[in-house]
DNA sequence: AGGAGATAATTTAACTTTCAACGAGATGAT
DNA sequence: ATCATCTCGTTGAAAGTTAAATTATCTCCT
C-alpha cells in the first residue's frame, strides 16, 4: 500500500500508481534520500550541514557578501525562524555578523566574515567533489540535460494546488 | 561559490562544476526540496508527515502487517533511534503496536492496528493523487523510465567512498 | 559451561527545527 | 495625522532528530 494499492471499494475511483509510474517514483525518492544522505555526511567532517553550507554559499556569492535575512533565507530555501536560530549559531562560530540595515530600520543584513569566506572556500573543493562523485560521475551530459529539463518543468508546475500553507499572503 | 567557483589559485587543481553540470545539479535540488516540501504539506492535511507515511506504508504492506523493528527502520530508511521515538507517539495514536518477538527475547515487533490501518488506507488516496499531481503528471513515460534508470544507477554507486560514518561495522 | 563480543531496541541528553506569538517599524488609506 | 494592516526579523516553547550510552539477549569460540 506504499502508494501501490490493489483493489478497491473505495468510493471515488482511486487511480493507483502503475508499475513503471512506482518505479519511476520509489527509484527517485529512494535514491535521491540516500545521497542526500551521502552528501551530508561528506559535509559532516568539515562541520557542517548541507543546509548551513548552502547558506554560506549563497552569502558568499552576494554582492558584498551581504544579503537581508528575508532574502538569504529564500534563497537558501530555510525558513526565516531556521536562519535566524541558524544565524545565532554561526555568528558565534565567527562565520556571519549582523548589520543593521539604514533604509529600514526593522531590518538587518547577514553579513559574512572573512572567517567564514575562508571557511566556505576551504569547504567548497571538497564538496565539488563529493557532488562529483555522488551525482554527476555517474551522469551522461545527456542525462544532465533531461534532468535539468525534467526538474525545471517539475518546479515550474509547483506551487498552489491542493496546499493550504500561506493564506497570509494576498 | 555555491558549487560554481572560478578562478582558482588552491593548491590542488579542484574541478569546479561546468555550467551544464551546475545547472543539473541545482535543476535537481531546488526542484527536489521544493517538491518534497509540498508532498509534505499535502500530506500535513491528514496529521502524517511523509516518513510518518513511509513506516505506515511499510507495515501495511507486510505480511500480517508486522516487522521486526530493525527491518521496518531499514526499509523505511529512519535510524532505529527515530523509529522507536516515533512508534512511542504513534502508539500513543493507536496506529501502532509492539510486540514482542518469542524467538528473540531482544526483539520486538511493530504491529499495526486496525485503526492504524485505516488510517493509512484512508491517508493513501490522497498522497497518491499528490505524487501525482507534484510528479508524475508532469513526466512522459519515456521520462519515468529515464528517471528509473538514472536514478537506479545512482544508488547503485552509492555507499563508501569518503564516507566515514560506521566504523562500528566490521 | 564461560565469556568475549555482536546485536536488538530503548533511553538520555544535546541539538535542531517548527510553530505561533511578538515588538518594532513601514505603508497606505482616509 | 491617525489607524489598520502588512512586513522584518526574533523569540520561546514544543516537537522532532541524532548520537552515544545502556540493557538485555544472543552467538560463537574455546
Amino acid at each position: 500500500m506504499a502508494t501501490g494499492g490493489k483493489s478497491s471499494k473505495t468510493s471515488a475511483e482511486v487511480r493507483w500508481l502503475n508499475p513503471r509510474e512506482m518505479k519511476a517514483w520509489r527509484s527517485y525518492i529512494i535514491a535521491s534520500r540516500r545521497m542526500l544522505e551521502a552528501l551530508d555526511n561528506d559535509l559532516a567532517g568539515l562541520e557542517l550541514t548541507l543546509a548551513d553550507y548552502e547558506v554560506l554559499a549563497q552569502l558568499s556569492d552576494a554582492p558584498d557578501r551581504k544579503l537581508r535575512m528575508t532574502e538569504l533565507a529564500e534563497i537558501a530555501m530555510v525558513s526565516k525562524s531556521r536562519l535566524s536560530h541558524r544565524m545565532k549559531v554561526m555568528e558565534k562560530a565567527g562565520w556571519v555578523r549582523r548589520e543593521e540595515c539604514p533604509s529600514d530600520r526593522r531590518g538587518y543584513f547577514a553579513v559574512m566574515t572573512e572567517k567564514g569566506f575562508k571557511a566556505i572556500v576551504k569547504a567548497a573543493p571538497a564538496h565539488v567533489a563529493s557532488v562529483r562523485s555522488r551525482f554527476l560521475e555517474h551522469l551522461t551530459t545527456a542525462d544532465q540535460d533531461a534532468l535539468a529539463k525534467i526538474f525545471d518543468r517539475l518546479q515550474s508546475h509547483l506551487r498552489g494546488q491542493f496546499i493550504e500553507e500561506d493564506r497570509s499572503k494576498k
